[in-house]
DNA sequence: TGTACATCAGTGAACGCGCGTTCACTGATGTAC
DNA sequence: TGTACATCAGTGAACGCGCGTTCACTGATGTAC
């Protein structure tokens, strides 16, 4: 590996998630990504500042990616997408709900987590049904990844279909069909 | 303060719960438990071998209190009484749903667990309304906590009964009606 | 009421560890001429 | 094609810190007689 490794940014990135979910959140250390990433323990601090600094841009990264995965023909497939999402990047998913992990307050973090708050809300028709339609399968998931749900020899998206179709669907006329 | 404490380990699980609160799992020690109950570094250790632990009986006396609570009226009011759980004793309720905190095999804490899970199920009549209800009150009660959900000046307890009223009522006759 | 003794709760010094961060540095790269 | 130089990426030694755990100990308590 030469001296300069050309894309040590996203290389530390992917070491965040893959660290996250081998051994959590709480266990994640710079020292340890530099390892990962084959270069030395000061390397990752260049980078991102701090600490705070490298999981502000994975929470960043994050928002984003799921604004774009919430895009989808019908209410009922965006939280289908929510849920795949979480299943998919538990690492992600669990910094992006861990505020206290980064700094909350930073400009492009703001952006993007609008950008996925306002995806979220287009899709519902009225408010407290898209509230309980997030709550549906940000529950689902979190339950799910913590191994606290029933049924785990089950595929997670089908029982997820099967939840999301307990919202009522004659109170709106603007959903998709259930698939 | 006499050498012998009286409850040091009730004293040192209430001081978790406060630590945690203020400064969030990642950032729990040992050592920071015993200045909170005025005793010696070692002192938690004596009493709950190690951290782990600590953090099993933690996560056991939650269960049950889970478990207590749970007992309501109707599969409505049981849901209330969820959310009303998690939003109070917040520290408890994170660590419950982080398995790998604690030992997840200790006998009690596994009891205690059954105990609540089952207390969730008695309530619910068809067995995917029950998940979702479960669901909705885990999902909401997190994103509450972590500050994602919108809405922060109304009573998190209103906003929780108009989620479940999104939940078809005509599906099952045994459900209380809402309140 | 007094004494002897076992038991148990909590002490405090010591250990080794991995961490985040700093800082002066060095090697690689790209650009100007 | 060659050289000089600025810029930037990554190095590696050093720092101080708080942590979990160990271990021989001491002080308090309760019970037997």
């Amino acid at each position: 590996m030469a001296y300069h490794h050309g894309d040590l940014r996203r290389a530390l990135l992917e070491a965040t998630a893959e660290a996250i979910d081998e051994h959590g959140v709480a266990a994640l250390s710079m020292r340890d990504l530099a390892r990962r990433a084959g270069v030395s323990h000061a390397a990752p601090t260049h980078h991102f500042g701090d600490k705070a600094g490298l999981l502000t841009a994975f929470a960043t990264e994050g928002y984003e990616q799921l604004a774009a995965a919430l895009v989808t023909d019908s209410f009922l497939e965006m939280g289908v997408a929510y849920v795949r999402f979480a299943l998919s990047r538990r690492a992600q998913f669990e910094v992006m709900f861990r505020p206290d992990l980064y700094r909350a307050d930073d400009p492009e973090l703001v952006a993007a987590r609008t950008r996925s708050g306002a995806a979220l809300y287009t899709g519902a028709g009225e408010r407290s049904k898209g509230q309980a339609a997030w709550s549906i399968a940000h529950g689902f998931a979190t339950l799910w990844i913590s191994g606290a749900f029933p049924g785990r020899d089950q595929d997670p998206m089908v029982v997820a279909r099967s939840l999301f179709a307990q919202l009522g669907q004659d109170a709106t006329n603007d959903t998709g069909a259930a698939g």
